[in-house]
DNA sequence: TTGAAAGCGCTAACAT
DNA sequence: ATGTTAGCGCTTTCAA
């Protein structure tokens, strides 16, 4: 940083004959400096485009007006949407985002903490990777008296605030939609029972089952959670001979790779099997049939979980007791759980 | 920062009895410290989890060991990728990523710059937004000495390193297939002509008809550069009686708005009109029938643009000749635009 | 082998 | 109304 060319108030006050502490109140403009001086100074600092140096400030302060965020893999939709949700919060209240991404991986979410604790951000946005075992690390944050706010993928045994969606509501919900639909053997293709939303969501899924008087087959509960494996369960239950007529896939692209196997085999959607995903990523409109799936409002998550944490750093006491903010989920209906009578392309997302 | 938790290296210096300057020496192994003290200091610094304030470093080195990443909208596929791309070199190299997101705003873009600066990261990295006509705010960083690389989007008039997408050739490649499979009326849904994607990858559809000596018809080449755009066209065009055999898409949704539309008209697709898109976002692989698209590649434009960068900022004459690196697009064929013969649902991205 | 002092850029209490 | 000084945490030259 400070290139030859970045100005500072150190040269500014040089240039007008005046002391560095004049120059800094000029240009906060406090009363004390004559309207002239100011008139200078502010003059001066917009002809030599002066920026202030907030690393500088920040020792200073020992505050830098920076908020880091973990996440683990950008390129899935709903991050990317939290991602501009924390951003457009923490850019409105005037902070910095530093961003880690911890690629789902252990080792590398500690080093990411490590990170942002030496860049000693003013408050943490963390959604564990699914590696994560020990939760030491996030325990540091705390210790540390760093703000922590989790989003989505909470660290269980740790106290902090967080903001997650509530899956196993969200799961039951899309159950019962399938089973309002008069199907009986529903399949739910399910995310790896160690993590937190695959438990969550296959509990919600067997509540649906319950509620709906249906009694659960294990044969048609398998753990299948991307577009390749669904297209392999698809196979297997065929030859097998245990077909669903309806399938609840833990994410959107399981459950397209289901449709499209299904559609391979000459199956009819909805009519011969039902399929419903979650998460809502726009690959859901974009499916064909469109597919149903739970909307978990991304954006929303982020600005929910950095305005907590802007709260969280702002107030002076910062020992009250922990929220757990739910976001909620939203069915959203299409075309791949529901004959079509005129659901048209495009629907649920905008009219066409 | 340093909230009532961190320790210092003062502190570490009183409760050993010690100077701050002998920690500090004794914490990089400095080879005038007895290892005795050595072995003292790094036991106590692993024992009270010492940090290193790298704000203070950066104070001290003039230097942040940050990069600044402008970037329109982190919700667009390709943008996460290039994303994920720059965290991953930034990271490997030890440098952290300040994020902003322009909103393809100007006004925002301008304020990005600013806080960029004023972070003294020590390089930024920016995708120009569409909205941006006056491009001085990029020049100041440059006049601030701070190394700048354009990645997709590049600002005309600025001389900086960039990488980009040979554009123009890939929508050639994409109108040359189609003519390649017997299509003689391709039309194009074009992105606006204001944008530098825009004219060059209609100039491509251009060349690519010129090749294959077809005659351009401007009645099939339209502005339209969204789903509902796309399937709004697609009505219009079947109302006038001018209807394409093909439909080369200035990015994947246009197209699959298309081809939603041309399914509920009945029309089949490839074998009645043909589409393809561009961009190669995972939409692509799940539309029904999977879409031929341009692979853009964003990940490596991440990580050549972050490589650049990082080459510019650790090089003692930063005054050499600017580059431009030009990632190669690549065509990938699926089911939209070739008889189906053999290719398997999910093909082009895995067996299945 | 270690300590003292100065300075990175900025600010604020304390002079004047 | 303005200047002087000290200090945020760290490093490094110079001195001991």
């Amino acid at each position: 940083m400070i290139k030859g060319g970045q100005v500072t108030i150190k040269d500014m006050a040089r240039i007008l004959g005046v002391a560095p502490s004049t120059v800094s109140r000029a240009l906060q403009g406090h009363p004390d400096i004559s309207a002239e001086t100011r008139r200078l100074v502010n003059e001066l600092a917009v002809r030599l485009k002066y920026q202030p140096n907030v690393v500088a400030q920040g020792l200073k302060f020992r505050r830098s007006n920076t908020i880091g965020v973990i996440i683990p893999e950008i390129v899935h939709y709903f991050f990317s949407q939290v991602i501009s949700g924390i951003e457009e919060v923490a850019y409105k209240a005037g902070y910095t985002v530093i961003f880690c991404q911890s690629n789902e991986r252990y080792d590398r979410e500690v080093n990411n903490v490590k990170t942002l604790i030496a860049h000693r951000v003013d408050g943490i946005l963390v959604s564990v990777s699914k590696e994560t075992r020990d939760f030491q690390h996030l325990a540091d944050i705390l210790e540390n008296q760093i703000p922590l706010v989790f989003f989505d993928r909470a660290a269980p045994g740790i106290t902090a605030d967080m903001v997650v969606t509530n899956d196993r509501e969200a799961a039951c919900m899309a159950t019962l939609h399938l089973a309002g639909q008069g199907k009986k053997r529903i399949a739910h293709f399910a995310a790896p029972q160690n993590l937190f939303i695959g438990m969550e969501r296959k509990a919600g899924y067997l509540d649906g089952l319950v509620l709906a008087g249906l009694t659960p087959d294990p044969a048609l509960c398998v753990e299948a959670d991307s577009f390749e494996k669904a297209c392999h369960e698809i196979s297997r239950m065929k030859a097998s001979g245990t077909f669903p007529d309806a399938i609840f896939g833990a994410n959107d692209l399981t459950a397209i790779g289901a449709m499209k196997s299904l559609l391979r085999e000459g199956f009819r959607i909805p009519e011969e099997v039902a399929v419903t995903g979650f998460s809502d990523s726009r690959f859901a409109e974009i499916a064909e049939p469109s597919l149903t799936s739970v909307d978990q409002h991304g954006f929303e998550m982020g600005t929910l979980a950095t305005q907590t944490l802007l709260k969280r750093i702002e107030s002076a006491d910062r020992e009250y007791p922990c929220d757990t903010i739910i976001v909620k989920a939203d069915l959203i209906i299409r075309n791949s759980s529901v004959c079509s009578k005129g659901v048209e392309p495009g629907a649920g997302h905008q009219a066409c």
